[in-house]
Order: structure tokens, then C-alpha cells, then sequence
DNA sequence: TTATATCATTGCAATATTACGATAATAAAG
DNA sequence: CTTTATTATCGTAATATTGCAATGATATAA
């Protein structure tokens, strides 16, 4: 086992886990908050910024590229890392659509 | 290794990551949709509507309760479960935060 | 070319998560 | 009291995640 059983599951809430998994670890969450803050900003500041490993570092970058939620390009021997709007918004509307689900609720339980 | 290291980050960067863990399995985005549509159901219910083993889905009822974004109320024999406001409240405001965050910002990459 | 800087990838170890059968625990029904 | 219904917990197995040192790859500088 171990193994999640995503075929029991329409598209959609496979959409909002693996979205939400960009938000799911502190470093994730400390990179994109320094990413907007800084605009744009490479490996190594993150390295300084959060005190782990490069490769640590460079590994939660690819899963948020993964997610599509950053994005990096290549300038010279560095990669200079962004929010990518588009799916920015995309996940964006994809939170808040629950979120008024539930606030368009009367009551509760 | 493979522990996070928690104490690298702010509490506000923890508890989001905390918070989005609620969403980052497809099982427990399934749960409180129903949750939202139902208003409110029990642990036999949702193992109905999702297809996962009863002890599967305690558990992950059990993290969502842990997290506080459900709240479990004892009926007999039986645990009606729903949404609680309030923490809901909490964490569509904090993921909005962030949200806001970024869409105030004005260029990009 | 040789060094330096920057980042990705690999390989490994440790912990976390996911899933479920079996078993307890509790309440209602008979 | 016994049975039934419902849920939680335990134990276990399998997979996923986290973290880092070492290494590789690429671009720039000397």
C-alpha cells in the first residue's frame, strides 16, 4: 500500500491535491512568500534565505516547477526563478471555488 | 534524513503548510466537498462515496480533525461530522492572504 | 585552457504517508 | 445479556517525502 489511489478520484480534487502539495511544507511556503516578495530571485539567495542545502533547495524548486505554480529562466550560469501567473490564478480560483462552496452554506452541523 | 526541519520557518509559513496539508490528498479534498454538500455525515457514508476502506477513511478524518478544519460530534453510536467554521475562516483567509499577496504585486519575470 | 560560480541530478538514509485487515470500544436494539 | 451497528485504534506493508553529500553539467572569468 502506501500508494494513493488516485483513480478513485475525479480530476478535479487530483487538481486541488497536487496544487495544494505546493503549500504543504514550510520551505515551499517560505520560497513562494520570498519569490513574491523579491519579484524574482535565484537558487542561491533561496540557499542564504531558508538555511537548507542547495540541493534541498533545488529539489523543492523542481516540485513547484512541477506543480507549474513557478517557473526558472536560464540567464547565463544562473536560473532566475518566478511565480507563473497564469497557473498562479489557476490555483487561485481553484481554492477559492471551495472556499465559497462552504461560505454559500447555511448552516452547519 | 526526512524530517522537516520545522524550525527553520516562521509559525505563520508552519501553520500554512499545516493547513494545506487538508487539501494535499485527493481522499480528503473528496471528504470535504462532501462534507460541504451534505452539510454534515458520517464516517459510513463516506466510505460509501469514496471506495476506501472504513479504517482508511477514520483516518484521514482523524488528520482533517487534527488540523481542525472538521469537527466530530458524537450521535450514538454513530460521529456526525462537518465543517468548523471557524478554522475554515482561518485558513481561507490565510491562503487569501497569500493570494492577495502576489496579485498586489505588479510585474513579474 | 583552467579555474570559478551556479544549478541539477544521483544515491543514500531517515522519516512520513497511505492503505487495510484485525481488533477493540461504545451505544442501541432485541 | 446478547447481538448488531458504528467508529477508532493497532499493527503491518508499501510507497512517498525530506534532506544532504557527492558528482555532473554549463556558463563565465581569468
Amino acid at each position: 500500500m502506501g500508494v494513493t489511489k488516485t483513480n478513485l478520484f475525479s480530476e478535479t480534487q487530483n487538481n486541488i491535491a497536487t496544487a495544494a502539495k505546493a503549500f504543504s511544507h514550510p520551505a515551499r511556503v517560505a520560497i513562494i512568500q520570498h519569490l513574491i516578495k523579491a519579484n524574482a530571485c535565484i537558487n542561491g539567495d533561496l540557499v542564504q534565505e531558508l538555511g537548507l542545502a542547495q540541493a534541498t533547495i533545488s529539489q523543492h524548486l523542481r516540485e513547484l516547477k512541477d506543480i507549474g505554480i513557478i517557473q526558472g529562466n536560464i540567464e547565463g550560469s544562473r536560473v532566475n526563478y518566478c511565480i507563473n501567473p497564469e497557473r498562479w490564478k489557476e490555483i487561485k480560483d481553484q481554492f477559492n471555488q471551495i472556499f465559497d462552496d462552504f461560505e454559500s452554506k447555511a448552516a452547519c452541523c
